[in-house]
DNA sequence: CCATATTGTGTAATCGTTTTCAGGAATGAA
DNA sequence: TTCATTCCTGAAAACGATTACACAATATGG
């Protein structure tokens, strides 16, 4: 008794149908080789006849390719982060290649442990944004896997391996120029956390685009260390309780930015009466044309033409 | 040359270490029948010596069952899909299930095809938010499913399979309710699809709880067809352009939502002071404590389970 | 027309498990 | 001691494909 999956049909009884063998049926189906054109045709019909797909499991044992992908976030809840999967969704369906998805919850340990049961799972490669470069475990982990990985945004040192990165810098000096031409002199700044590329670019870029201007920031107006909201509402707070605050201020990613302002509505603050705000906010990104999908869509042609070709 | 993956052994070399037969072995990792205290030992010692995890692969095609469940939905940007996605991954994990994740973007024939790719691939189980609930297409690819579904506020007649339901009358009372007591008595609806229950359910609520407050809405303060924020604002547009529109609006679901603020600041016109708005928006649940995923979590619970029971 | 390439096809091994079946060892009862 | 249970264990057959190898059938060249 055969659980019945779309034709239930195996290569076996197409083989005897079409009074060939599996072997050459299977060479129908993979095009490969020399097959006579008369027979071929029998055989495709056979296949057509009976809406037969052969099996992937069967096929992921003997190719070793399942033709799936592991993207591990930190937060789905992130528009940051569905956007992404959203624009990997679609080029991997393209692709004929399945989604295998989960989260982190912004905890290291539990990337490597993703890691660990989507190597298990035999994917044909990885697409990471991991929530600290530099945690041992997860670099333990990231070594022992052998499918080719992609980067969001990440770099680890010592792998050779693709990454898609983003360009901060032009980014902020259009918000900082933007606040300057509005007067401001003073600008605050509010940043993730330094083990993960985007965090250290920020503030690079913060920083550099600052001083270009002209402008040399107060330490005490420049916090950083976490992308979570309840970090931009807390650090917003200190910035905001000086005896001189600035008058404007940049977050670093969209739930800083929603910290920030629960923080000015604290204080009963009000934008931009009060306070500048700028939120360097990948949301904005995607409400203007989704080029995450854009940006992402190349190194993932890219995997899965790597993964074809073993 | 074999692909190296976790330790790369198999459990060949595991029963031959362990100096028992490949059957043993087995038994020993499924903890299954009677296999003698000693012998379990030793296998066990070996197993964790080498670091052995039986191949997935492998094991589904003998077993049929892949430890793994197929999610659609409409749109991963959306966060009432992505903080489904979100808690329907982290009951998934917890049951050592992996998450199939892909969009159809509300299009009902990709709805049908992406069943299809799932169902090919052998998944365990389906979650499912189609976009129609009477397309044809979908229903009969429906038909051929075998694997146990579980609808997230959806109903299909003619299959009985697992769904999870929203109450929403009791909610559209609260919203009702509080825009009368603010003394509005033109309340105005923008609905989506009636072709999925949602569509359908918060319109019965909105004329439900509209007669239970005594008001008769006009027919044409009332519209419905899409959840698209396009739909929102065009429609919104309709509403606000009439003569003597009404001062409250309620708008069904977070898409629509935006359409709205996008007609009223079209119009120059301001909440509340123009318009009241009281949006049906799943990201308000969200953020009040995240029910979309206590809701989904039960069913969840039972699908892991039902799969596990075959 | 024969020797030699070139195609086309089938048999069987293989991928790494689970599971059926059968038989050996150990135990209990008479 | 003998026979019937029960408990353990291994050999081998699945699961459903791909692919190496061998060989038959053609095509090519002289």
């Amino acid at each position: 008794m055969r659980m019945s999956v779309g034709s239930g049909a195996t290569i076996k009884e197409i083989a005897s149908r079409a009074r060939v063998s599996v072997a050459t049926v299977s060479r129908v189906l993979n095009d490969s080789a020399n097959v006579r054109p008369a027979v071929r045709d029998r055989v495709l019909a056979i296949v057509d006849e009976v809406g037969y797909e052969p099996d992937p499991i069967a096929r992921s044992l003997r190719t070793q390719s399942t033709r799936t992908v592991g993207f591990i976030v930190r937060d789905l809840v992130d528009t940051v982060f569905s956007t992404m999967a959203q624009g990997v969704d679609t080029v991997l369906r393209q692709h004929d290649y399945s989604l295998l998805l989960t989260t982190s919850g912004h905890d290291p340990e539990r990337d490597a442990s993703q890691i660990a049961t989507l190597r298990n799972r035999r994917v044909d490669g990885f697409i990471l944004a991991i929530s600290d470069e530099s945690n041992p475990t997860l670099i333990s982990e990231l070594r022992k896997t052998t499918r080719p990985i992609v980067w969001l945004d990440r770099s680890i040192e010592g792998t050779a391996t693709d990454a898609v990165l983003t360009d901060y810098l032009t980014g902020m000096r259009d918000a900082i120029g933007y606040l300057t031409s509005l007067g401001h002199r003073r600008i605050g700044y509010i940043g993730g956390s330094l083990s993960i590329r985007p965090g250290r670019d920020r503030l690079q870029a913060f920083t550099r685009s600052m001083s270009e201007a002209g402008l040399e920031p107060r330490a005490s107006d420049i916090q950083v260390g976490s992308f979570l909201q309840d970090f931009g509402d807390e650090r917003c707070g200190q910035i905001l309780d000086q005896v001189d605050p600035p008058t404007a201020m940049i977050a670093a990613g969209n739930q800083i930015g929603v910290g920030v302002l629960t923080a000015l509505r604290d204080r009963g603050l009000r934008i931009p009466d009060d306070l500048s705000l700028i939120c360097l906010d990948d949301v904005d990104l995607f409400r203007h044309g989704n080029p995450p999908i854009t940006v992402i869509s190349r190194p993932l042609e890219r995997i899965g033409e790597r993964a074809a070709t073993r």
